[in-house]
RNA sequence: GCGGCUGUGGCGGAAUUGGUAGACGCGCAGGCUUCAGGUGCCUGUGUUCUUCGGGACGUGGAGGUUCGAGUCCUCUCAGCCGCACCA
């Protein structure tokens, strides 16, 4: 330290006083710093927290939160953004005197390492092992501050054991079940997927295309809970883009299930729908070519063999084929009839793949004018279209329809007569079907009508060719027919969802295996809760068959049954892996319990999770089965909440320096290890903070990594080398001036700036650069008051911790030999937030035609005065009159003049 | 088609409740220190006109509200993300 300070003497010559150290041969080194206070942090366990009772020590809880790792390899920049994030809430939390869980696990079941061990041989236990090690030390030379004492990852036993706990219980509660269902197969990975893992038709994982197969699998029934997923989601503090991607997945819709009766056979067909007052329009009824009635009901019809054909042709064809929506409609008559309810007309019947048999009943009403799709397949079949709704009721028509209906070819329908301008008003609907027929088709007589098949659903329209129920608007329209038809036994209200039940299991070895037992005699028996976990066994052969590589191991297949105690075998599935990152979050609680998942008082002090931190692309999976594992979990009293995350936050992408998506094709992959190596953990934390709001995607720059380490990081130790022997304290000065002042005035500027944008905002790049304007600012004075540089630094050092802790910890300590993180948060001095003077804006019409200085505090006629006194209003009014003065205390003053 | 989001200098981005547009960083230009430097330090940097006083224009576009609009309202254009023949 001697010899540094020796050289800045004799460098600096005397001269201004930054000089110094420039010279000085003792640089920021982040290779020095970073590695002692990991050490101390590893050593003393700083950041472990205990669950015990006496630990209420009236401070608050805090459980921060990010997203459980998939340790694969190496972690990518992804993984430091997010723990970047997710330390400096932890940090902060801490340092305003919370109690601060935050903890850190692996999810360690999964593919990659299977596939891995198919092509290399090496056990899925040893590689996954050897990446979590990897994962473990990069987060120590990152310096996040994790509570290791809760450390686990879900593949090992201790874990696993619970996570099949929990599965036994669900069966116990009938949420967990066994059914043949048609299921999404991936032929690459030789194993089934649960609906949110199929994106387009194709694998999530590797990208192939899913083939439909009728398997029995196991479910979790997370349909029970879909009004309480999609209810409670105004009750947690999440964006708003992951609610609606959540919403949207539950897809509830109300309406109502209206029966048609095929009376040839004598079956009743229920259909769901969200339009029942649209009912007297059902002109034809359609079924998808996997309803189980498709060929019963063709039956010894001339069209029997045409039913086969299509049927067979749509079961075969590739799944982002049949979805197109834009292709055109296709389907063959059944040759039967059904009838409609509410008409008694006898409407025939078709079989189309506009049709999906996973939604609603697999059947449909179709109702051509009033639905696009019902509408397009009447065109193709010469089918009956009959408008039983109008838009507008009586008045002009063209009225609730005119304003930004130009696309809307129910604009120019509506419209009716053809002279009427709104018509006119509706461009490029001429590529539209029917906008060729809507002049015509205006009148009300429903022969010729394909009006309104595309009308807005509003309280405007109004029921017309319905019977008892033409002349109420189609909101009073539905309930009344609704309603008949419940008094007919027809029909009732009913709500419908695009939510499945989450298909949990897979064939595949390298997962948490299912703890139940098949019988010859007791059938399907639960492995009892005392003879968990059920352990994976080590195998052989890793390749999957279409069945499980479990389904080999012999010895451990074959067991005995736990009720009679006769020849048995296990279920040879494992569960997805999205099981065991279900409740992880529980674990971290009471990681030690080895008699329970958790005690259920030890989670009411930490639960729920207060701040999650992780990438939207878990908005649906993930989030989701976490908030049903809760609700269910809740509902068998284990545990006292029903949300597991309260708030939430999705931290944007780092992209490649070149804008795209970090990927080994584009070439253009940022890996963290080097940047650490070069830069310091400090520099690639704040750089990933400081690029822009965390939420938005960013593009990597060197360059600016550069900036952090340059204007922020080297500059800050700089200040701290320089006066760490220039006085002792680092308390605000009593009453400074001058230039002290201002530096004085800064850094409590500063601490009320990064205060409300690290506490309210998540603005960790306007935080940061509130640093760097404090030190800035320390720099412009090098020869005011060193007391109030002093202060000015260790507050920069101190605001500075969350983002930068080992360069703050190790000023912090140079200026006070004290530990930072230690220190309580820094609170503003009220009185230093606000100069005496402040520059006043002075305005004409709204443009700033100069600034003067006025004292802070003025009245307002006095700011008028010297408004209006100002050279550049002087100039501006040239002896126009005045109308009006604004004024805004210690703003501006804004002169009106005519 | 439905839902959500974003448009601000050469670049990343600031701008709290309607009140100085462009904080901070990068880049660029000039200067100082240095044997030298890709280090350090200082100054300048929206566009444009200028008689060097200053003026005009400027937040995707067009209107509107207001003393005053990046911010609020209406319409519109472009891009991104999610879902998608969901009855």
């Amino acid at each position: 330290m001697a010899r540094g300070w020796d050289l800045r003497r004799l460098g600096g010559g005397g001269s201004r006083s930054n000089l110094p150290a420039a010279v000085s041969e003792r640089r920021y080194d982040p290779k020095q710093i970073e590695p002692k206070w990991q050490e101390i942090w590893k050593r003393e366990r700083t950041w472990e927290v205990s669950n015990s009772p006496d630990g209420g020590d009236g401070r608050e809880k805090s459980y921060v939160l990010e997203m459980l790792p998939y340790p694969s390899g190496e972690p990518h920049i992804g993984h430091l953004k997010n723990y970047s994030v997710g330390d400096v809430i932890a940090h902060f939390h801490r340092r305003i005197g919370r109690r601060v869980l935050h903890p850190m696990g692996y999810d360690a079941f999964g593919l990659p390492a299977e596939n891995n061990a198919i092509k290399t041989g090496v056990h899925p236990r040893e590689a996954t092992n050897r990446s979590i090690a990897t994962f473990r030390e990069a987060f120590h030379r990152w310096g996040i501050s994790i509570d290791w004492s809760r450390e686990f990852a879900t593949h090992e036993p201790s874990y696993y054991r619970w996570t099949q706990w929990i599965f036994l219980k669900l069966l116990e509660r009938d949420l967990a079940y066994k059914k043949t269902a048609a299921v999404n197969w991936c032929p690459n990975d030789q194993t089934v997927l649960a609906n949110e893992q199929v994106i387009d038709g194709r694998c999530e994982r590797c990208g192939a295309e899913v083939e439909v197969r009728q398997l029995e699998q196991w479910f979790f029934r997370i349909t029970d809970y879909a009004d309480r997923l999609l209810d409670d989601l105004d009750a947690i503090d999440w964006p708003t883009h992951v609610k609606a991607m959540q919403r949207n997945w539950i897809g509830r819709s109300e309406g109502a299930e209206v029966v048609f009766r095929c009376e040839e056979l004598g079956i009743d067909y229920p259909v769901f729908t969200t339009r029942p007052d649209t009912l007297f329009g059902a002109t034809f009824f359609v079924m998808a070519p996997e309803h189980p009635d498709v060929f019963r009901l063709a039956e010894g019809t001339s069209h029997e063999r045409a039913v086969h054909e299509y049927v067979n042709r749509s079961l075969t064809e590739a799944p982002e084929l049949r979805g197109a929506t834009d292709k055109p409609k296709t389907g063959v008559p059944l040759g039967r009839t059904v009838t409609n309810p509410v008409t008694n007309e006898q409407i025939p019947m078709f079989v189309s793949d506009y049709v999906l048999m996973e939604y609603g009943t697999g059947a449909i009403m179709a109702v051509p004018a009033h639905d696009q799709r019902d509408y397009d397949f009447a065109k193709a079949f010469d089918l009956p279209i009959r408008q039983v709704v109008s838009a507008g009721g009586g008045e002009d028509p063209a009225a609730s329809v005119a304003p930004g209906g130009g696309e809307d070819p129910a604009a120019s329908v509506a419209a009716g007569g053809a002279e009427d301008p709104a018509a006119s008003v509706a461009p490029g609907v001429g590529e539209d079907p029917a906008a060729s027929v809507a002049p015509t088709g205006g009148d009300t007589d429903g022969s010729a009508t394909e009006a309104g098949a595309f009308t807005a659903h509003t309280e405007n329209e109004v029921l017309i060719n319905s019977g008892q129920f033409s002349g109420m608007n189609s909101v009073e329209g539905q309930r009344a027919i609704v309603e008949w038809l419940d008094r007919e036994g027809k029909g009732h209200f009913s709500v419908s969802y695009k939510l499945r039940d989450w298909l949990v299991s897979r064939q595949r070895y390298w997962g948490c295996p299912i703890p139940v037992v098949y019988c010859g005699k007791c059938g399907m028996v639960p492995v009892p809760e005392a003879d968990l976990p059920v352990e994976l066994p080590d195998i052989e052969d890793y390749q999957p068959k279409g069945r499980s590589p479990l389904a080999a191991a012999e010895d451990w297949v074959n067991t005995r049954c736990p009720q009679c105690g006769g020849a048995a075998k296990r279920e040879t599935d494992t569960l997805d892996t999205f099981v065991d990152s279900s409740w992880y979050y529980l674990r971290y609680c009471d990681a030690h319990n080895d008699h329970a998942a958790w005690d259920r008082h030890v989670l009411r002090s930490w639960m729920p999770v207060d701040q999650y931190i992780g990438g939207v692309e878990h908005a649906i999976l993930h989030l989701m089965y976490s908030r049903f594992f809760i609700k269910a979990l809740a509902d068998m009293e284990l545990l006292d909440v029903q949300e597991p995350f309260q708030a939430l936050f999705t931290q944007g992408m780092i992209l490649g320096p070149d804008g795209n998506k970090m990927s080994k094709s584009f070439g253009n992959v940022i890996s963290p290890q080097p940047i650490v190596d070069r830069f310091g953990a400090d520099a690639a934390r704040c750089y990933i903070l400081v690029i822009g709001p965390p939420d938005q995607d960013a593009a990597w720059a060197d360059t600016g990594i550069e900036g952090v380490h340059r204007r922020l990081l080297a500059r800050l130790w700089r200040l701290a080398d320089e006066l760490s022997d220039q006085g002792e304290g680092v308390d605000q000065p009593t009453s400074p001036e001058g230039d002290a002042l201002t530096i004085v005035r800064k850094a409590n500027w500063a601490i009320e700036k990064v205060t409300r944008d690290t506490a309210t905002r998540f603005a960790f790049n306007t935080a940061l650069s509130a640093i760097i304007e404090l030190i800035n600012e320390i720099y412009r004075y090098p020869d005011a008051d060193p007391g109030a540089r002093r202060f000015a630094t260790a507050t920069a050092a101190s605001l500075l911790f969350p983002f930068a802790p080992h360069l703050s910890a190790e000023a912090y300590e140079m200026l006070t030999g004290r530990r930072v993180w230690e220190e309580p948060w820094p609170d503003a001095d009220p009185d230093m937030l606000q100069a005496e003077t402040f520059e006043l804006v002075c305005q004409v019409n709204g443009k700033v035609r100069d600034r003067v200085s006025a004292p802070t505090g003025a009245p307002r006629e006095e700011l008028e005065k010297l408004c209006l006194e100002s050279r550049g209003v002087q100039m501006h009014l040239n002896g126009q009159q005045v109308a009006k003065v604004i004024v805004v205390p210690d703003k501006l003053v804004n002169v009106v003049v005519r």
